[in-house]
DNA sequence: TGTACATCAGTGAACGCGCGTTCACTGATGTAC
DNA sequence: TGTACATCAGTGAACGCGCGTTCACTGATGTAC
């Protein structure tokens, strides 16, 4: 996404007219968002980076909040697009399959921190967008499918919904403690894809 | 802790010595930070709170960072005096005490979220205080503890490390994802207590 | 093909705002004699 | 017990800063004739 935008920049740079600009402020905000977090990012420092004025974004878009709701938009697209990707490579429906998710789950949030935060912090005005909450359903729904497919193999009688939710509950704290490098302070050289793999199939035992 | 404040702060209002600003401007920044989060909190709502100028806290602080500093180990103290309490009610080295501590992590994630996301969010700046660092093992220090008296109780070989910190990373992911509301938006209804409840049994099984 | 004109994406200057921090000051307190 | 004085916790006005947003504008584009 940054390369994208920066050449897209680069190449028009001096017209007057910019050609997409809609689309260069999305894409320099993703990547101020994730530099220096959504409480920081500045409507301001996304037109110095697209070199145009701070009044240029109003012929786009209604106010600063319309572009956060953008990049949130674009931070689900973009996990949802790699848990699929994760889950295609490893198998669908089996236990690496699932662990695969989790992990890249994780991978996006250490590796996208700052629209990770935006997606799942807590920025109440965001929350209406159905897009968003669309997305989030989605990749929810993608998870319980493939809980439901390995335990139908496998003969298993798991709700597939609880053990999705508690699934989803390691893997984002396991996602916010790596973000916030509490293991490393209080369990330092834990190996956490390690961890996620014994976990997984742990959650995914019957309780009780 | 409000209520402490707010007492003090009015049977002292109108005296041109404050009496103990220092302690009334740390309990004020801790209610503001847990009423709007550490990066809305301003160092002007605190003095207003406390009826005293803006100038007024350069007597007792260095700077913002050092009131939020303390805000932050206080949040510590009274979270690890309630997993404390939590456990000592459900029984020590017992499997419901351990459940209880985790609860407690939850209940004091979303009861104190502001002072919570500040305690575990990416302010790096307050990372290097000793104070907050020692809290925060210890706590966990004591997650440890209890779930060695289990397994020697049980004549279990668990690794005690491995499994508490499986534990903290659930509950962590549970208090994030209730203080997001995300869980009433993908999972409607869903039992948490429950869900913590199941999860730990099975987090402390033994994995491969 | 050339020209008039409507459209609209940009400009740049300005606004009001609240912030953190500094400054010279002043009022209250407590101690030495 | 009373007074002089040092100490220090507060004041209030001011500063510079960067922000989001608005405004009248201007330059480029494309379409109708």
């Amino acid at each position: 996404m940054s390369t994208a935008s920066a050449q897209e920049t680069s190449n028009l740079k001096g017209k007057y007219h910019h050609g997409d600009l809609r689309q260069a402020l999305i894409a320099a905000s993703y990547d101020l968002v994730n530099a220096h977090g959504a409480d920081a990012f500045s409507l301001a420092d996304a037109c110095r980076l697209a070199n145009v004025s701070t009044a240029a974004p109003y012929r786009h878009f209604k106010d600063r909040d319309e572009i956060l709701a953008e990049v949130t938009a674009r931070g689900f697209e973009a996990m949802t697009a790699k848990a699929v990707e994760a889950v295609e490579a490893a198998g669908e429906g089996t236990l690496d399959g699932i662990t695969a998710m989790g992990l890249a789950y994780i991978d996006f949030a250490t590796a996208e921190e700052g629209v990770f935060r935006l997606m799942f912090g807590g920025a109440p005005a965001l929350e209406d967008s159905e897009i968003v909450m669309e997305m989030g359903t989605n990749c929810f729904g993608y998870l319980i499918q493939q809980i439901t497919a390995y335990c139908s193999a496998h003969g298993l009688e798991q709700d597939a919904d609880a053990v999705a939710v508690k699934m989803w509950t390691f893997v984002h704290g396991a996602s916010a403690l790596l973000m916030d490098q509490k293991y490393e302070k209080v369990t330092p050289g834990l190996d956490v894809k390690r961890m996620i793999a014994e976990a997984v199939p742990l959650l995914m035992t019957k309780p009780g």
